[in-house]
RNA sequence: GCCUUGGUGGUGGAAUGGUAGACACGAGGGACUUAAAAUCCCUUGGCCCGAAGGGGCUGUACGGGUUCGAGUCCCGUCCGAGGCACCA
């Protein structure tokens, strides 16, 4: 009997269905175990065979660990609101909604094929209204809360508003809270409130017509389309993600995490420790103290000058009027300048004198202040102090305005550049003298905060999240504008719905899409008409799948304290600054807020590598149709085609299907090489337009899903990325195939109740203890080539007590197949569902061992010895041997220590 | 420039400091077959010796070091990938 994927494939995917095999609930009895994926955004082009590596290692993880007697939480959803689908409609006028659900019907189909185990009932959208309550719900918790630095958490709103009123906050006083208007008020609170409106420099997408995060933009274009980004002005909804900059930070240490993730993280928060002085600054007569920030306080007798944003609210107050002119001519400049222009001209110095002179608070001497592009408004204070001996920044800025450079490191070069290591003697430093730069810096605090000068200040270079974006398929915004206040709709009107538009793009007069709908007002004051960046919907939903049906709360108690937090996370590393820094905010501030249990969302994150494609040439003959074969392109002129890998088998041309798949190429003609078309290829991103992309169910047609899931695995680690190859395959199916005869041989069922032998023994359960290991370090596809020697070991054996664990091992990697052959041997129940093997050690071990013998590097013996001897007893044996293996020179062996199955360790003295 | 990674056959890739190249693909040879498919067996890092059984040398980007022993640990160099980048 055959071994026909097709049918069992189809046949055990429906059963599932039919039968909720996965269907999980809340099981105190069990142990729980939450494996996530990240979800995807169902674009058009449906699934390519890259996508799926990492569903199909978390499947298996999550089969694995049922196996195991885990309740395993393994969900699935789609992050279905954003802009491809908005682009589209503008292009189209079809409502995003229509194609994102024949999107999502698409890829559920895909999905289906390949036999995850998710529990579909759980399964969440973005974009539906039940889903985007929650979103709206958790909005509105953080316009309602503060961040309460001396409980360093978030707290209700109400709180600080109790303190205004009575004691005061910071330059608040009870006085000005209780005497201002409503409107007043308002604009207090939102210096606090964590999800907060403000002016802030955004970037802007004039292409999209809308805001864009700083992830969402990369080398001054949008991400998503490619359009140019610029700096603009504007009023927007944020997230205070700034105030959680130490504790995002400092989590990472609890995490389970690779470590370049976690470092990228640490990059994107920019904790650095330093110390804000203050100079005051003389100009026009007047004196202005100026607060500046620096992490090398210990530099500042070699301080020549001080640089001011061009942005920085004191440029104004600093200028004499002498230099007004030409301060304000400069900052005009500057302004105009796009975010991509600074970028590109980031090796161009260039500046302005203010006129005004700064006082060194230490030395008392006047250093000028100047106005430079290269000090940015939005870190620190917006103003230095520039140290240009030992600042690469400050030395290119002293050198092109001829200003002095000072040296206070010993024997430091500075003609050619600065010495910015921070390692030497201090010189020229007063009281610093003489101290290493280690030393020094710590010494300096202490002086400048014993002194009145200056104190410790950390800076975090995580800004926080811009909320706004002006589109139109995001989740509305629950506010409405009561006399022109920004007020919370009230919660038990959530969620509120996106109105129906007639045209998505942004009205005549460059107000969101929202303005074009009708009514759009709430207790007849207007609604907020922007909506929710991407992130909003993928920052809980983790939590969401806890829990999907409750109409109630996010997530119930009950199922937060039983799932807690997510166990394995898998995707890609693209989201370490965006998705993975925002979900952490948002579940750190509903935990504060006491409505999940943990603190952390994910406790281990493994990042699955991109599939690469993989493209194939042909070499057509400049000016002809004739097509030459790689090997002899060299001998004529030929340029380069992409050719579809779909119709390449093992790099040769099928010609028949090459002249069918374009009309062009209909009449091509053909230079072989040995009877055959050999093409080219090169590793590229898969995509339509290189004609390397493989769909999956492709593969599922011609292999099946059970292959198709053990060759993605078998091509590499899972963290790895690698080039997509359907060349291999035939590897694994063959293992299949083998597997299936140990079932069925030529003339049907051929599984016996026989004793199996010492040697099957053995042999399968030196894959069991080889399977527990590897799927637990994530090597799946050394447990893949585990398999296939065990079956090598195995030769012909049909026996069944071999064979029924066989099947369970089997199952997590090809479940279809699995299922098949655990009914035919006789079970009731699905194999998902069976108790994993218990690996039994006696059968692995050996009677006895050979050890060969290493010594010196050269000398080699062997010794036989039972596997129970001890220490001593092969170091005797050893002593046995030949006079040259004890002996080399005035050394002895005085040690001899035992590797099982490995060699022998030889500590000579 | 800084941070994080990685560099092993024709290819994908294995190797707790202990016989480098497991497993698979591809290639070559053979068996079965009228033939093909399917299946099975043998060879396969390079160089060399031997009629053969077999044996020798060399080899994990490059140069050093630690060690009885290094793909693995340490130092330096080169190359690739990813991230950050006037963050004071």
């Amino acid at each position: 009997m055959e071994y026909k994927f097709k049918e069992i494939e189809s046949k055990w995917q429906k059963k599932w269905a039919a039968e909720g095999t996965y269907k999980v609930t809340e099981d105190p009895s069990k142990p729980k175990y939450y494996v996530l994926d990240m979800f995807p955004y169902p674009s058009g082009a449906g699934l390519h065979v890259g996508h799926p590596l990492g569903y199909i290692a978390s499947d298996i993880y999550s089969r694995y660990k049922r196996l195991k007697g885990f309740n395993v939480l393994h969900p699935m959803g789609y992050d279905a609101f954003g802009l491809p689908a908005e682009q589209y409609a503008i292009q189209t006028g079809q409502h995003p909604e229509v194609t994102t659900e024949k999107n999502t019907a698409r890829y559920r189909e895909q999905l289906d094929r390949i036999g995850f185990s998710y529990d579909w009932d759980r399964e969440v959208r973005t974009c539906d209204p039940a889903y985007y309550k929650w979103t709206q719900w958790a909005f509105l918790k953080m316009f309602d809360s503060w961040y309460d630095p001396a409980k360093n958490c978030a707290r209700p709103i109400s709180e600080l508003v109790e303190r205004l009123s009575t004691e005061g906050y910071e330059d608040i006083t009870p006085q000005i809270w209780n005497s201002a208007s409503e409107k007043e008020k308002s604009d207090i609170l939102m210096r606090w409130r964590i999800a907060y409106q403000g002016e802030t420099s955004v970037n802007w997408c004039e292409g999209l017509g809308t805001v864009l995060a700083n992830d969402e933009v990369k080398d001054g274009l949008s991400v998503r389309g490619g359009f140019p980004v610029e700096q603009k002005k504007m009023k927007q909804w944020q997230l205070r993600v700034s105030a959680y900059a130490e504790r995002l930070l400092e989590g990472l240490d609890r995490l389970d995490w690779s470590d370049s993730l976690k470092e990228m993280q640490r990059n994107w928060i920019g904790k650095s420790e330093g110390t804000e002085v203050v100079f005051n600054v003389e100009c026009d007569g007047k004196t202005t103290p100026v607060t500046i920030f620096t992490t090398r306080v210990d530099t500042i007798f070699g301080v020549t000058f001080m640089v001011l944003a061009p942005e920085s609210e004191l440029v104004g107050t600093l200028t004499s009027a002498a230099h007004k002119d030409e301060v304000d001519a400069y900052v005009k400049e500057v302004r105009k300048k796009t975010e991509r222009e600074r970028i590109s001209e980031t090796k161009s110095v260039s500046g302005v004198f203010t006129g005004s002179y700064g006082i060194n608070p230490l030395t008392g001497e006047k250093v000028p202040v100047w106005v430079s592009e290269y000090v940015l408004a939005g870190y620190g204070t917006g103003a230095i102090m520039a140290v240009p001996a030992h600042d690469s920044r400050d030395y290119a800025f002293a050198k092109k305005f001829n200003l002095p450079i000072v040296p206070i490191i010993e024997g430091c070069d500075v003609s050619e550049s600065s010495f910015d290591a921070k390692e030497g003697k201090m010189c020229n430093s007063g009281f610093l003298d003489g101290m290493d730069v280690k030393q020094a810096i710590e010494a300096a605090k202490d002086y400048a905060e014993a002194n009145g000068i200056g104190h410790r200040k950390t800076n975090y270079r995580l800004r926080d999240a811009i909320f706004s974006r002006q589109r139109y398929w995001g989740e509305p915004f629950p506010i409405y504008y009561k006399d022109g206040i920004p007020t919370p709709v009230d919660e038990k009107d959530l969620p509120l719905a996106l109105p129906e538009i007639d045209s998505f793009t942004v009205s005549s007069n460059g107000e969101p899409p929202l303005a074009r709908a009708k009514d759009w007002t709430y207790k007849g004051w207007p609604l907020e008409t922007s909506t929710m960046p991407g992130f909003a919907g993928s920052s809980a939903y983790y939590l969401r799948y806890m829990d999907p049906h409750n109409s109630e709360a996010l997530v119930s108690r009950e199922a937060d304290e039983y799932w807690k937090s997510v166990d394995l996370y898998v995707g890609g590393t693209e989201h370490a600054t965006g998705h993975l820094i925002y979900s952490r905010f948002w579940n750190k501030f509903l935990y504060d807020l006491g409505y999940v249990c943990c603190d952390e969302p994910f406790k281990k994150l493994i990042n699955q590598g991109m599939i690469q494609g993989r493209s194939n040439f042909v070499y057509r003959i400049v000016g002809t149709n004739t097509f030459v074969s790689y090997g002899l392109k060299d001998k004529y002129e030929t340029t380069e085609i992409h050719v579809d890998v779909n119709i390449v088998h093992n790099d040769r041309l099928d010609l028949e299907a090459f002249k069918a798949w374009r009309p062009d190429y209909a009449d091509a003609e053909f230079v072989l090489e040995d009877g055959e078309y050999v093409c080219g290829w090169a590793v590229e991103k898969m995509s339509k337009s290189m004609y390397n992309v493989v769909n999956p169910d492709d593969i599922c047609d011609s292999y099946g899903a059970d292959t198709l899931r053990l060759y993605e695995m078998f091509l590499g680690p899972v963290e790895q990325s690698k080039p997509w190859d359907t060349k291999g395959i035939d590897g694994v199916n063959r293992f299949l195939k083998k597997f299936w005869r140990l079932f069925y041989d030529r003339d049907g069922w051929c599984v016996t109740d026989q004793e199996p032998t010492k040697a099957e023994l053995k042999a399968l359960h030196k894959l069991i203890a080889k399977e527990q290991e590897d799927i637990e370090n994530f090597s799946y596809n050394t447990t893949i080539s585990a398999f296939m020697i065990a079956l090598g070991e195995l030769g012909d054996c049909h026996k069944r007590a071999i064979l029924e664990p066989l099947t369970v091992l089997l199952c997590p990697f090809a479940p279809h197949i699995a299922e098949e052959l655990w009914e035919a041997l006789g079970h009731t129940q699905s194999c998902t569902k069976a108790t994993y093997p218990e690996y039994v050690e006696a059968y692995t071990v050996e009677d006895n061992v050979t050890y060969p013998v290493q010594f010196n590097g050269k000398m080699r013996f062997t010794v036989e010895m039972p596997k129970a001897a001890t220490p001593a007893e092969v170091e005797a044996a050893v002593r046995q041997l030949p006079k040259t293996a004890q002996y080399v020179g005035e050394q002895s062996i005085v040690k001899v220590i035992v590797v099982p199955g490995r060699i022998i360790n030889i500590v000579v003295k």
